[in-house]
DNA sequence: AAATGGTGCAACCGCAGAGGG
DNA sequence: TCCCTCTGCGGTTGCACCATT
């Protein structure tokens, strides 16, 4: 007997999501919560199967996702993060606030790889692809191992592990002062995340992940920059009109706790925006 | 202006693991 | 312990958009 479709085939639709699909998952999740999602599209009137209901809310209609280009230090982190974790991007969009494994991976596929492959380094393995021709003598003490030295100025690895130092278990304030190899925004990003203990030891490990309160973060300026960028946010058409459709519901009829400053911000903003439109 | 090729992203597919009966 | 269901993950595909010819 084979494995039972997660779905029954017929008479469920697939490709892209309509406006009007994206408003009935919203307003059922938002009034109803996450929940078996196999029982999703019954429930919300969508002729879609549950695995794409949770795929377009997780990918697309989340509200604390962020839009736009992976910034310069995100980009760092997630090479950082692949170089230490692999192509667990699941694990490794757990590490940036607002975005999705799947983001991170197209990014990654689409931008990220272009980049290492130009810069001479093996996007699989983070180290040198012309390994052969170079001089493990000039290369690098261990500090040199760190991302930044990989990224910045290739260098083949002592060792033939990921390692990229900032993250190693030892990870020691010398070993953080590597760290001031990088240019600011990244530097304070990744100091943030050296500090944190129990974020480490997750890193390190398949351990349990730390419950992470984004907001203590002292995030570069430029991770949260969001706030600054309300107007580019807003711009985002799909954003925008799920935003306003909670304007419309109203955010707080919802009892949600999940709009924070930002999102409030947004919402006020789009009202603003709406009403010059009109 | 039309054709072609490249790029980026949303969405799908199949598998694996967790959890419950 | 086994079987089944459900969820989540990673790889892949399909398509819209844009640039180039």
């Amino acid at each position: 007997m084979g494995r039972q479709p997660c779905c029954d085939k017929l008479g469920v639709k697939k490709g892209p999501w309509t406006a009007e699909e994206d408003n009935k998952l919203i307003n059922f999740i938002l009034t109803s919560g996450q929940c078996c999602w196999r029982a999703v599209p019954k429930l919300a009137g969508l002729r879609r199967c549950g695995k794409s209901c949770r795929l377009r809310w997780t990918n697309y209609l989340r509200p604390d996702l962020k839009r736009g280009l992976l910034t310069e230090s995100e980009e760092q982190l997630v090479i950082d993060l692949h170089a230490r974790l692999g192509n667990r991007w699941s694990k490794i969009a757990a590490r940036l606030p607002g975005r999705t494994d799947n983001e991170i991976k197209n990014h990654w596929n689409t931008h990220i790889k272009k980049k290492l492959i130009k810069r001479g380094i093996d996007p699989v393995t983070h180290e040198p692809l012309q390994k052969e021709h170079q001089d493990i003598e000039t290369s690098s003490s261990p500090q040199e191992n760190s991302l930044h030295s990989e990224v910045n100025n290739p260098s083949p690895p002592a060792e033939s592990t990921k390692s990229t130092g900032i993250f190693d278990e030892n990870t020691s304030s010398s070993q953080k002062e590597n760290c001031s190899t990088l240019n600011g925004e990244t530097e304070k990003l990744f100091e943030s995340l050296c500090e944190d203990e129990k974020l480490l030891s997750y890193l390190l490990g398949d351990n349990e992940p730390p419950l992470v309160d984004f907001t203590s973060w002292e995030l570069p300026n430029n991770a949260q920059n969001f706030g600054t960028n309300i107007d580019a946010f807003a711009s985002s058409d799909n954003c925008a009109t799920w935003l306003l459709d909670c304007q419309d519901f109203g955010v707080h009829d919802f009892g949600l706790d999940c709009f924070n400053e930002v999102e409030m911000s947004v919402l006020e903003t789009l009202e603003t925006n709406n009403k010059k439109q009109k």
